[in-house]
RNA sequence: GGGCGCUUAGCUCAGCUGGUUCAGAGCGUCUGCCUUACAAGCAGAGGGUCGGCGGUUCGAAUCCGUCAGCGCCCACCA
């Protein structure tokens, strides 16, 4: 019988199959009903992406704690979708378009979304069939994507109502402008890099200065040379100075104060601006002279509107030099950078240039540095959404796991600032504001509400369709992503729908905390705002796949497996235990491929466990005093474990829970309880096993496969359906699983086996020392107690004992052990070698003296004895006294070796 | 420059509101086994003065302070 099957479990035989009757049977399908709701909403990942380590790890847990819900009996409901990533996708469209030879600039917008699209439905949901790889339990009927139709009318629809609400305003502002996508950002999408760059000190010499003569004075700093007067700016970015305005010092700064009133020229554009002050400038930062470029620099930006400066903007979008330079028009500003201060040096203009540690703000996505740039943008106003959405975390009405990322929530959301929501690219939702002939626009969901309301406002009722231009920037990607737990069950179109009133809120989202501000405190906002209700009961942040050098995985560092070909190698359960081995929550998650490995290793541990089980012969013999204790204690152990597993779900401590599941298994089932009751061979011939035996053991491999299978769906259905012989439709993942605690006997049982244990662990342990063959059968002597019944049973078999003899003087030829208080000995004949058996006896016995003088001098210190629970005190006492027992039994044996 | 977190066996981590023989797990290591479920396995063993210093306490890996190292987040010194 065993012969039919492989001493390894293949995966590759088993994983499709069953993903496939899941799907025929409709397993992952929810619909709303009586019972309690349970739902997730994937963290859309970006439509033309594919599967990599951080989303094996993130669905890997989702998929967790959705078949788990499922099989507490929950309505569990996972929604898939992907997130058409705008900036990203576009991106990508345009790479491609380029290697075609077209450029975007040559592409009308319909015909540039024709590629778009074509390119998404080519790419688009590749990620999606790999998670079905991975075992993702989602509701694929449900699939949505944030630019379908549904999706796409939220967007518009809450764009409007906002606007309505006056929360967006369109304005020109100091932008975060990527020269590369050439699209305005939102703060959140800049990251700093710290680079090393140069300080660049240039010389500003002061205009009209002819007969000059500053007289020296204290603290001042003057500067001078054969052409004269001249004040010394530090930058960074020399190239700006074609923009520069002014030129600003600090008004308490001594070293400056002979610089007030003057005026400066800037150097190479020969223009002449004033000195003008502002505390704002920091005076021991370079020189205390800081140059004032309105149009390139936030800080400037804000000293041009304080002083009413002129702004000029010397770069076109692409971050070459404009027309408005003067100079160097059309280079490219690091280009220019270079050239400009090389001129400057010939021009003796560069009084020095120094290194200077930078940090620069890079577009997250093109990582091409930032340019700030003025310009006119749509924004959402922040502080209202900011307010309703920091109380329910900070009171745990929204539960964050781990809590430290309460703070960083909060900082953010109490220093917030308006998000520029618009994006000058045409992948997206185009916002839905028209533009009058004579100026002026109307916001509206369509374009013939738009021209309805134009009528109105311009009461020209003749205004054609075409009179009406609609806005050309797309929205953020994020402004449709934070709608995501509502717009899946269409709660912005269809308010107070039987679907949203029973999924929503959802109840757990699963996220990298990378994504803190762009998704889950924007989902927060709307969520009450568009529900009057949080999104989700529980944020679980994970952390960051890092190889086992703790390096983040990337594709330059070739560091980051292919979870498909891992999924090959492994398995698929292999993968998702591999990488639950190493993923505490909220911790970096060193994963290293060793780990699936000893995932694939566990699968084959079940699997043979399966095989041993298969092959028995069952009769109606007997059942044996072991198989009954190894029934009762283990029907016990599933009790005791399963409500530690309860316990470690609802912390979310996945990864203990799979360890819990993983011993229980492999040690505790595997080790134990299968060789109590595995029955014996006789003259080379299997004995069947009693029938009772048997069902119990099937019933706790049922057991056991419904707690394994959370983490590892698919070798378990395989397994649950060989055991139960189950119909067709029927699936393990549709089943509950609910285990009473143990009551106070089964955990007396609990106790007293690990005790036998023990005594087992004791025998074989001498056996191994002394090197006698686990086939020899051995004595036992226990010392003034007793061992019988199934316990003695259960001992002899799992020692390979002849007999177990209860004594008052043990062998003086015996090796002992001591468990608890008792002593055991097992007789050796002239195998034992006495002088190693005292040497042992006494380093214990000098052992235990030590530990109780410890606990004599404890007992004898009377604050302790007053101000110690009676509890603790009486347990060291106990202490004390076992030592003393242990102690006499020692002494005892080293008397009779000797 | 602020804020947060971490530092416990070779590695990765548990250790909750201080007290069940001066600490646990998985992996790795070592030893012995091809024992008729599994060598991707079985049995056994070794391994830590809980980052340093100081304090509170009868008692601290656990609380407080401080120093050091590491990491993350935020921030407009060009």
């Amino acid at each position: 019988m065993m012969s039919e099957l492989a001493t390894k479990y293949n995966p590759a035989e088993v994983e499709g199959k069953w993903y496939q009757y899941w799907l025929d049977n409709k397993l992952f399908s929810s619909k709303p009903d009586g019972r309690e709701p349970y739902t997730v909403v994937i963290p859309p990942p970006n439509v033309t992406g594919v599967l990599h380590m951080g989303h094996v790890l993130n669905e890997t847990i989702q998929d967790i704690l959705v078949r788990h819900a499922r099989m507490q009996g929950k309505n569990a409901c996972w929604v898939p979708g992907t997130d058409h990533a705008s900036i990203a996708t576009e991106a990508k469209v345009v790479n491609r378009l380029a290697e075609q030879g077209i450029k975007k600039t040559d592409l009308t917008r319909e015909e540039f979304l024709k590629h778009a699209w074509a390119w998404t439905e080519e790419h688009g949901g590749i990620i999606l069939k790999q998670l079905r790889t991975l075992g993702c339990s989602c509701d694929w009927d449900r699939t949505a994507f944030t630019m379908d139709e549904k999706r796409s009318e939220s967007v518009i629809k809450v764009f409007c109502d906002l606007y309505r609400k006056g929360l967006i305003y369109r304005g020109v502002r100091m932008v975060n402008w990527d020269p590369k996508a050439l699209t305005a950002l939102s703060d959140e999408e800049v990251i700093y890099k710290e680079e090393h760059t140069k300080l660049y000190y240039m010389k500003y010499y002061l205009a009209e200065q002819e007969g000059m003569d500053i007289p020296a004075q204290e603290g001042n700093v003057i500067h001078r040379d054969e052409r004269g007067y001249y004040a010394v700016v530090a930058t960074t970015r020399p190239e700006t100075i074609m923009g520069d305005v002014a030129v600003c010092i600090n008004p308490n700064d001594p070293k400056n104060q002979w610089l007030k009133g003057k005026k400066v020229i800037v150097p190479m554009v020969n223009r002449t601006v004033p000195i003008i002050e502002d505390e704002y400038v920091e005076i021991e930062f370079g020189t205390g002279c800081l140059k004032v470029t309105p149009a390139h620099d936030v800080n400037d930006y804000m000293l041009g509107e304080k002083y009413n400066l002129e702004s000029i903007d010397v770069f076109n979008p692409d971050g070459t030099l404009s027309p408005a330079a003067g100079l160097y028009i059309g280079m490219d500003r690091f280009d220019c950078r270079k050239q400009i201060a090389r001129d400057m040096q010939e021009a003796g203009l560069m009084e020095k240039v120094e290194d200077y540690d930078n940090k620069i703000g890079c577009s997250e996505r093109t990582g091409v540095p930032i340019e700030p740039r003025l310009s006119m943008q749509w924004f959402l106003k922040m502080e209202h959404l900011a307010e309703i959405a920091l109380a329910p975390v900070m009171n745990d009405d929204i539960q964050f796991y781990p809590t430290k990322y309460k703070n960083t929530y909060r900082h953010w959301l109490e220093n917030i600032k308006d998000w520029c929501i618009s994006r000058q690219l045409w992948w997206g939702h185009r916002i839905p504001a028209y533009y009058l002939p004579e100026g002026g626009y109307v916001v509206a969901e369509t374009a013939e509400k738009a021209l309805e309301m134009a009528r109105e406002k311009t009461g020209n009722p003749a205004l054609r369709p075409e009179d009406l231009r609609q806005d050309e920037d797309a929205l953020d990607t994020w402004f449709s992503s934070w709608l995501w737990p509502i717009s899946l069950f269409d709660g912005i179109n269809n308010p107070g729908n039987e679907e949203i009133k029973y999924y929503y809120p959802t109840a757990d989202l699963v996220t990298g905390p990378d994504i803190i501000f762009f998704w889950v405190a924007r989902m927060i906002m709307a969520g009450y705002e568009y529900e009057g209700k949080m999104p989700f009961r529980n944020v679980y942040f994970t952390g960051i796949v890092r190889d086992k050098l703790g390096r983040k995985m990337s594709k330059s560092l070739g560091n980051s497996p292919d979870p498909l070909d891992l999924i090959a190698r492994f398995g698929a359960d292999g993968v998702r235990v591999g990488m639950m081995l190493c993923a505490p929550a909220g911790n970096d998650i060193l994963f290293d491929e060793s780990l699936c490995e000893q995932g694939r290793n566990f699968c084959n541990k079940i699997w043979n466990a399966f095989r041993l089980v298969k092959g028995w012969q069952v009769a109606d013999t007997e059942q044996t005093g072991a198989a009954f204790l190894a029934v009762t204690w283990f029907d016990a152990k599933l009790k005791d474990a399963n409500a530690e597993l309860s316990d470690l779900f609802s912390k979310y401590r996945l990864s203990e829970a799979l360890m819990v599941v993983y011993k229980l298994f492999w040690d505790e089932f595997s080790s134990w309880y299968l060789e109590m009751v595995k029955p014996a061979y006789i003259n080379g011939e299997a004995q069947p096993i009693d029938r009772k035996t048997y069902n119990a053991t099937l019933r706790f491999f049922d057991v056991l496969l419904k707690m394994l299978h959370p983490f590892m769906p698919f070798i378990t259905e395989e397994l649950w359906q060989h055991i139960m012989d189950r119909h067709d439709g029927e699936s393990i993942m549709r089943e509950s699983l609910q285990l009473d605690a143990p009551n106070a006997d089964e955990l007396i049982v609990l106790k007293n086996v690990e005790d036998i244990k023990l005594v087992v662990s004791g025998v074989r342990t001498v056996r191994t020392q002394k090197n006698i063959a686990p086939k020899e059968k051995l004595t036992l002597q226990v010392v003034g107690a007793s061992l019988r019944g199934k316990y003695g049973d259960a001992v002899m078999k799992m020692a390979n004992l002849e007999a177990i003899n209860e004594v008052k003087e043990k062998d003086a030829s015996a090796q002992t052990f001591l468990v608890g208080t008792t002593e055991y000995a097992v007789p050796l004949g002239n195998l034992i070698d006495a002088e190693a058996e005292i040497k042992k006896a006494e380093a214990e016995i000098q052992r235990l003296e030590g530990f109780m003088a410890g606990i004599q001098k404890k007992l004898a210190n009377e604050r302790f004895v007053q101000n110690a629970p009676a509890q603790v005190v009486e347990l060291e006492r106990k202490k004390l006294a076992d030592a003393e027992s242990k102690i006499t039994a020692l002494r005892e044996t080293v008397a009779a070796l000797k």
